[in-house]
Order: C-alpha cells, then structure tokens, then sequence
DNA sequence: GTCTATAGCCGGATAGAC
DNA sequence: GTCTATCCGGCTATAGAC
C-alpha cells in the first residue's frame, strides 16, 4: 500500500478541502500535509481547480466502492438502506465539526459558481440512484425516486443542524426516527401485501 | 425610508455574503454595491470580522421581525408553521441558486473555525424557539423540541438538495410531505383528545 | 464622511537549478 | 520529480488629503 505523490495530494486536498472549505485551503496547506514544497505542485496539476477535479473523482471512486461494499455485506435492501443511515453515526464526530463532505462542498461551489459543481454534485447522485435501486428492491417501484431523495434531505438535514448545534443527542433522536421511517415503509407495503393476498382468497 | 451608510453597507454585505459566500465575498464588491470606495470602509468597520458580526445582527433582528409578522398574521399555530414550511416555496429561487442563507452560512464559518460562529447558529436559534412555541401551542408539549428541531432539519435538507439538484419538483413533493406530517401530527393530537374525552363520558 | 494612494501580506502560478 | 526563488495579482488594512 504505497502511494504516489500525486495520489498522496489528492487524498491530503480531499481532508483539507473538507475540513476548511476549498477555497480557504492553501496549496500551502496541502504541501504541508504532504510534505512537498508548494512549486512541486505544478508538476503534478497545472491548476487548483485541476486538484479539486481530481479530489472529486477520488470521492466518485471511493463512494462507489463504499456503496458497492454496502451492498456485498448484506443481502437485504433494508440492511442496506440502514448501512447508509448509520453513516451520521459513525461519522458523528467529523459530521459535528465539518458537517457533510459532499453537502457543504456542493453549496460552497454554488457560491463560487464553480464549474465542478455539476460534478461535486454527482457525488449525491451516486447516493440517490443507489438508494432508488434499494427501496426498489424493497417493492418500493412507483416511488422509489422520491423515498431515496426524501431519504438524502432528511440526512442532509441532520448533518446541517447537527454542525450547528453540536448536539449528539440531536442525531440520535433524528436517526432513531429516520429508522422507524424506514421500518413504516416496510410495514405498509406487508400491510398492502397480505391484503393483496387476502382479496385473491375471497 | 433612507438609510445611512452604514446600514447599507450591511444590508449589501448580507446579501453578497449570502450570495458568494463569506469569504468569497470581497470588500470591492460590496463597495462596488453600495457605491462607495473601499477605503471609506474603514470609517464604519474596523476589520472584515466586524461587518460579518453587524451582518449577523442584521440577520437575527430581520428574522424576530419576520416570527413577529407570522404569528401577528395568524392566530392559529398551524398557520403560522405553515408559514415557516412555505418559506421553502416563497425563496424556492434564491435557495435553488444559493441553498438556505443561515444553513450555508453557519457551514462556512465551522469550516473557517470562525469565532462567529455560534452568533450564527443563534439564528437557528431563533427558528428553533419559535417553533417550539407554535407546536407547544398545538399541545405537542412533551415534544415541542424534537418536533421543531425536525422540522427545521428537514427543511435544511431540501435546502441543500435543491441547491444540489437545481430541482424544482424535489422542493414541491418535499413541502407537501412537510405539510402531509404537520397535519398528521394534528390529526393524531385530536385523535387522543378524542380518546381521553370519551374515556371521560364512559 | 468620503476620497486616493499605498502598505503589507498571502494566494496561485512560473522558471529554472538540481 | 523535487526543489528554491520569484513574479504577479488581489486581498485586507492604513495614512492622510479633502
């Protein structure tokens, strides 16, 4: 498990972008955390936007694997679904002080009117299409679109107020409800089956 | 209706600093949208921090104001919730383009570890009080807070997705599902009333 | 109160030695 | 590939004329 340089950048940009924003991370910043001197940057990227670019096919690449390794460890769309809920409390910490990686570097590259903002965004649409293919797994078919987007705001939401409050117990109560949310989709559409069943006995 | 100097360079900072961010935001800029010169500045504001802190005050004494109006405009507690959930629909333009002014703001200076910090998470405050209010008001009084800080933590998440996705029909499926739970939540209050009443009588 | 001029700093980016 | 030295521009902030 070694690392290039120019993979040792990206992956020291990705932290640094995420815990100070990107525009008030440095190439001095970086260079630090890297250890390399800030000229030797250009030889490896002509641009900070051509770092931020590379930063966000990193996060494509590392939340698709994360997605797929979501779902070669459980074979149940619920347990899946309940993979990504469960992020906000394994993250909790950094949630808590940097807020979401993709949701805050989505809105501050609105701000900038920056071209990869279409890209950064596609972070969430990874997201989106995966949990669309999970509640249409659960049967879910006719709504699947809008459970998974409803699914990401509520996230969103939680990891916006939990940044600004600071509180723990915010995130619990708010993951707890968000489970019993999913727990009711289950039920209804049981609900719906066993009636199905019943009206082809009568 | 005239304002001083010092007032309008608040009232431009506020919207540049929503707009572009704070950091993003220069003092050319808002000197360019007030109309004055950069050096002038200094005669109202010691330093950049400064004017973020008038901005911030800005801010909280505009939303008061507009709590104020909202419970002044309706008597019932459901309107006036009503009132905060339609907001998304009223700014659903500048919130597409910029995300939610407090959300992104507070964001920001996490990520700046900006002392202002906490000043601007006090706006969220301001919401979280209120609504707290109008649902202790509906007689939800043992979860008047969860129930504000849900609904304030949804609506971040729309925020943010809507500025994400630049989706329209996301915020208005999304507000209908707000409006969809504030009835329940009404609906399932008059059912235990209703209970307990016929209870009374048996 | 408002201006112009400018200091001083730090950012991104370049050139060229090693 | 990595370094040092340096340019250039924009930023916040200051000084002083009007």
């Amino acid at each position: 498990m070694t690392f290039s340089t120019r993979e040792l950048i990206v992956r020291e940009a990705d932290q640094i972008f995420y815990e100070k924003g990107f525009e008030a991370a440095s190439f001095s910043d970086i260079a630090a955390a890297v250890g390399i001197s800030r000229g030797n940057f250009y030889y490896h990227f002509k641009t900070k936007d051509d770092i931020l670019d590379a930063v966000i096919t990193h996060r494509l690449a590392t939340t698709r694997a994360m997605l797929d390794d979501w779902a070669r460890q459980s074979p149940s769309a619920v347990d899946r679904i309940m993979s990504f809920i469960q992020m906000l409390i394994s993250n909790q910490t950094t949630i808590m002080a940097f807020g979401c990686p993709v949701g805050t570097l989505c809105s501050e590259l609105a701000k900038l009117d920056h071209a990869a903002r279409t890209r950064a965004a596609a972070i969430f649409g990874l997201f989106r299409e995966w949990l669309e293919e999970q509640f249409r797994e659960l049967g879910q078919t006719g709504n699947a679109s809008e459970l998974a987007l409803h699914l990401l705001a509520r996230s969103q939401g939680i990891a916006t107020l939990a940044n600004a409050f600071r509180d723990e117990d915010f995130v619990c109560t708010e993951v707890a409800a968000l489970k019993a949310w999913l727990q009711s989709i289950i039920d209804d559409s049981s609900d719906k089956n066993r009636k199905e069943r019943k009206n082809e006995c009568t």
